[in-house]
RNA sequence: CGCGGAGUGGAGCAGCUCGGUAGCUCGUCGGGCUCAUAACCCGAAGGUCGUUGGUUCAAAUCCAGCCUCCGCAACCA
């Protein structure tokens, strides 16, 4: 009988920098789905891999002076690095640079092309002339283009876009009548935001950088991300290429992991570019939380708090997965500390489980020698050990399939809590000292060791590699460590030998602990402000500019002289300023900083001859001056004594 | 009136679908035990379940309003 296939995916990494914590638990919840399912006897296929297409990555390169697959190389090195000190046991990997993937995205765009979903159109953006670029609106730096720092302006490129709108009615129905979107909350995000709205066609092609893949009938346009990236999943399989041939064999998908900000992509464009292709749906989708730092999302200038290469050097990688896995709650983030980390691995692994171990071999070796006797006597007190163990398995299967992995860890936990209380119960000291008790102390010590079994078996795809040391020890070998004997009590033999072994789970002393973490970082910090990288230091100052450059941006003195929120807007202030030659309106996104009476009859420097524009439908006529402190503005105050509209030169 | 989520002992969460003794983990305090990794087991303190009103014999749970936080969307000109 051959096995039942089984196709679990991550999102497609953007090596744009290194791998994080956030990247790992969305992998290791993966890698530990994946492993259950190979336990329990399926075909499985894991795919991970890297994006690695676009002009962020381009620029990146541009900067370092390296060609952007030389960029990339780099990056994927440490991606893959990290998925081995992790542990993940992925069966494929793929490179949206591979060859094969590259084949595939460019059948796959003809296709669509010739079906008409995909059409020539106009993209409307700002662009800035000298640099012959288009930017977004979030890339523009104060409105300027963020290259050379000077004005852009509206205007259009031609630009493939793909027919969403067509599919709109039929993405509709799939998400709210099937259980696709998982956690199902988001369905009315999805459906209210982005699709009652009406459903905008997507720009897929751009001809402003280079680094993409081709579009092979129309030379300068490249394929802007979603067709590139979203089809690694069948690309991977063989689908329109030839590097692999089990597309039939694995498709549509089982699972689709990803974090909860890129849900809409996988939840609207992925399946109209399926239904497209006329191929079939993938049966679920999973956006889960983020892990958050202080209720922070992670940061970069944060990321070496939480390094995984340092915590699963010093704590081991499984403790590292458990306690990922174990805290993030379903669909919803977690907050994430050193101090939680190692409060969780102290208080479940070391001593829960760890020292649930210790002391059970320990009894054994020291009342038996290490071997049980066969004869055993039972007790109405074992039932409710016995019959947690044996329900165990089925719990835990049901957690697995909804993919509450936390909630699966926190059922096996509660075997372990039992079998410590279980030794109290029975307080074998107090049956060793008596010859004739030896039977009932044998079938104490049988029954801890069939828990421990149990367990173990039922967490070893989520801590690979101290589950086989646990074996070891209980002298669990072979069929005995098997899913299907996961469900049984009773299998390991009568006479069974333990052995003692290292300590699983070491004690970790929480404060020295944290010293060390927080000298070690101020250790990273230093070494990083040494080498001029990201986040923490200055800017790099602007390439040089003539005298006349400067004077394109006129500079005025302004007074408050009222100041209101948007309502509308979270960021944005509207200001009626006094800049000499009368009242003009501006726009600010400073409301997080400042509150309106801050900044009533302050004097403030504008920006006078900025191109007007709407902010959430309010006119502005000009920028307020600030300075950028890390992730702050700082508005430039001025002496009272200087008057309005006067110019800085 | 853009969409959605959340507010429960010191911390983190469950309970809410289907009203009826407020529960779990960590922490604190007290006790027990000695097989074990200063681990384990038991007990206690600590909550007017964000707020106001409504429905009801009865509301954490259902309904309405309000406050606060968070995410998405919009948005730092």
């Amino acid at each position: 009988m051959s096995k039942k296939p089984f196709y679990i995916t991550t999102p497609i990494y953007y090596p744009s920098g290194n791998p994080h914590i956030g990247h790992c638990y969305t992998t290791v919840a993966c890698d530990a789905i994946a492993r259950y399912k190979r336990m329990q006897g399926y075909d499985v296929m894991f795919l991970t891999g890297t994006d690695e297409h676009g002009q962020k990555i381009e620029q990146k390169a541009a900067e370092k002076g390296v060609t952007p697959k030389q960029y990339v190389d780099e990056i994927v090195e440490n991606f893959k690095k990290l998925w081995s000190v992790m542990n993940i046991s992925y069966d494929r990997y793929i490179r949206t640079t591979d060859p094969y993937h590259i084949e595939t995205v460019q059948k796959i765009f003809r296709k669509l092309y010739d079906k008409g979903y995909i059409y020539k159109g106009k993209y409307t953006g700002k662009y800035c002339t000298p640099c012959e670029s288009f930017w977004t609106e979030s890339q523009l730096v104060d409105g300027k283009c963020p290259d050379c720092g000077r004005e852009v302006v509206e205007a259009d490129e031609e630009a493939y876009f793909l027919r969403l709108s067509d599919f709109a009615d039929k993405v509709e129905k799939f998400l709210t009548e099937t259980d696709y979107l998982q956690p199902k909350t988001r369905v009315n995000e999805m459906v209210n935001n982005f699709i009652k709205p009406g459903l905008e066609d997507l720009c897929v092609s751009r001809t402003t950088f280079k680094w993409g893949i081709p579009v092979d009938f129309d030379e300068g346009h490249v394929v802007y991300v979603w067709i590139d990236a979203l089809t690694n999943y069948i690309s991977a399989l063989g689908y329109e290429n030839g590097e692999y041939n089990d597309f039939e064999k694995y498709w549509p998908a089982d699972i689709h992991m990803t974090a909860k900000e890129i849900v809409r992509f996988h939840s609207i464009v992925w399946p109209i570019i399926l239904m497209m292709l006329e191929l079939p749906l993938p049966k679920r989708l999973y956006g889960h939380g983020w892990i958050t730092f202080n209720g922070a999302k992670m940061s970069k200038s944060l990321g070496n708090v939480v390094d995984p290469f340092v915590l699963s050097d010093r704590y081991g990688v499984d403790s590292v997965r458990y306690q990922i896995l174990r805290d993030m709650p379903y669909g919803s983030d977690c907050n994430f500390s050193n101090e939680i980390m190692i409060g969780r691995i102290n208080s479940d692994l070391a001593n829960g489980l760890g020292n649930l171990v210790s002391r059970t071999v320990a009894m054994a070796e020291k009342y038996f020698g290490g071997t049980l006797p066969e004869e055993k006597q039972s007790d109405p007190m074992d039932d409710e050990l016995i019959s947690m163990a044996e329900s165990l398995r089925a719990s835990v299967d049901e957690c697995m399939d909804n993919i509450c992995l936390n909630n699966a860890l926190a059922e096996i936990f509660k075997l372990i809590s039992r079998a410590n209380k279980y030794i109290d119960e029975t307080a074998p000291w107090v049956l060793a000292k008596d010859e004739s008790n030896k039977p009932r102390l044998a079938c104490v010590l049988y029954n801890l060791l069939e828990s421990i079994r149990i367990s173990s078996v039922l967490l070893s795809p989520f801590m690979p590699v101290t589950m086989p040391k646990i074996w070891e020890q209980i002298g669990a070998a072979g069929d005995a460590v098997s899913y299907e004997n996961a469900g049984k009590f009773g299998v390991l033999p009568a006479n069974v030998t333990v052995s003692k072994g290292e300590v699983l789970f070491p004690r970790i002393d929480v404060e020295k602990e944290i010293d060390e973490l927080n000298s070690l970082l101020q250790a990273q910090a230093d070494a990083a402000s040494g080498d001029d990288k990201d986040g923490a230091n200055l800017e790099p100052i602007a390439e040089a500019i003539g005298i006349d450059d400067f004077f394109k941006a006129d500079l005025r003195i302004a007074e408050v002289k009222s100041c209101e929120k948007i309502p509308k807007a979270k960021k944005l202030l509207k200001l009626m300023l006094d800049d000499g030659f009368g009242e003009r309106q501006v726009v600010s996104g400073i409301a997080k900083w400042y509150a309106p009476e801050d900044l009533i009859g302050k004097k403030v420097i504008v920006v006078a001859n900025l191109a007007p524009a709407k902010l959430c439908g309010v006119e502005s006529n000009g920028m307020i001056v600030a300075a950028s402190v890390g992730e702050d503005a700082k508005v430039i105050f001025v002496d009272k004594d200087i008057p309005n509209g006067s110019r800085l030169s």
